[in-house]
DNA sequence: AGTCTACCTTTTGTAGACAAGATGCGCGCA
DNA sequence: TGCGCGCATCTTGTCTACAAAAGGTAGACT
């Protein structure tokens, strides 16, 4: 439901490739396509009414954007993930969120906090309807978002890289179950308003705590998880 | 003389659609192709002995990396540049160039030694003998190497899209009649080799403090150009 | 019985031809 | 003479068919 190019009628539809390219990057982040996987091209022609060059054209796309990998004569596979991944991830993150929000916070718009705010709605709907495809969604559209106001052609590719595996490690992470991460996660969603806040007063320094406070959030909860045998996150801060 | 693939018989070998997508990097990366300048598919597929479906594929991968750009039913073209691409670039560079630099001094072998240093003795050969293509091209060798050295997925994105217009600045600002540009290139050369020393001596900081250096002898070079001091977010470390 | 080899099947890679959209030119009209 | 509309041409997008390479399987040999 988070999207609506990926749920029904695949096959049809004036812009299939797009709607390829979108569904796919929808199940990889939704982890409904596990890492790891591999894609096959007759399969995906098949399902989406096109021909295989298309199919591969989009999957040297996808692999251009970190979604998947490509080696010779061989499947495409889903990105893997390990616990290496993870320490990478917390390791160069708060860097790269934390210069894209800055520079956000610098460039905004009227017209890029009102798109902003529009995804955060959805993101907050998300939350309290306990839709976690629709929170995993929402939440990289949004931190995305802000990667694009921030209006620099060279750090978009990290940010972008980065959030297809924050998605992948949330879903992983999450476990509704668990009342106290139920309640971090709407206090995710009022971050998210704060740091819309200080973006659109133009506050990079108020911005630039509150993405970290934002992340250090995450990583609280995945340290419950991922670091039971006292795995050393250095930087962090 | 830069790069093996690239000069000679282009339309025939073994492997054409490597040979397409490195002769195509090199263009861009030293201008023989300007940025902004359209790509015409059966012209390429003629040049290199391919047809259409293998060249588009490229050109998806190429996009990827941030070489040229992709519209819908319009021609590919080269990533384009502009005084803003300038600031941006030393905005960001710093702080991916740093990181990558740090990391890779952490976790350099004995082998990406030894690898670095055959990529350096190339680069210092194209700086005695004048050859610009080759400085361009074993600069940018140099550097991508180091950030594959890092050993991070999430940094190497960001630090290949700086790699392609720092290398396309350096050929638009490089005067070759300038005696004291001339020195400095060979400043750049010295801090190369310092900057291997730092990283087999496992010195994060020394390497941090060289790749800086480096940096500023770049950005000092188009002070006129009004180049902006990078951003300061430390790695955190 | 285990292992190596050769074949066969499956999947990826490429080619050539067809369809559709976009650009530019020329003609017609005001 | 200037502007606008429509056609022609070129370029991009897609499809079907064929070639090649990898992996699995069965058979035979040690």
């Amino acid at each position: 439901m988070a999207q609506n190019q990926s749920s029904p009628e695949t096959g049809v539809g004036p812009d299939r490739k797009a709607a390829l390219n979108n569904t796919l990057r929808h199940r990889i982040l939704t982890m409904q396509i596990a890492p790891g996987s591999v894609l096959d091209e007759v399969a995906l022609s098949e399902e989406f009414g096109l021909s295989r060059p298309p199919v591969r054209e989009a999957m040297r796309q996808l692999a251009g954007e970190g979604f998947i990998e490509l080696e010779a004569n061989r499947p495409a596979r889903v990105t893997s993930m390990s616990y290496q991944s993870l320490r990478d991830f917390f390791l160069i993150a708060p860097m790269i969120y934390v210069a894209a929000t800055r520079l956000a916070a610098e460039h905004a718009s009227k017209a890029d906090i009102a798109g902003l705010r529009e995804i955060q709605d959805s993101f907050r709907d998300a939350v309290h309807s306990n839709d976690v495809d629709g929170r995993v969604f929402y939440n990289d559209k949004f931190h995305l978002r802000v990667g694009e106001i921030a209006n620099n052609a060279y750090i978009l590719p990290s940010l972008r890289r980065l959030l297809i595996d924050h998605a992948r490690i949330g879903k992983i992470f999450y476990r509704p179950s668990n009342a106290r991460m139920l309640e971090e996660l709407h206090e995710a969603s009022r971050q998210h308003d704060e740091i819309i806040d200080a973006i659109a007063n133009h506050d990079p320094d108020r911005a630039e705590a509150l993405i970290r406070a934002h992340l250090d959030l995450s990583r609280k909860n995945m340290a419950m998880y991922a670091a039971p045998e006292g795995m050393a996150i250095s930087l962090g801060v």
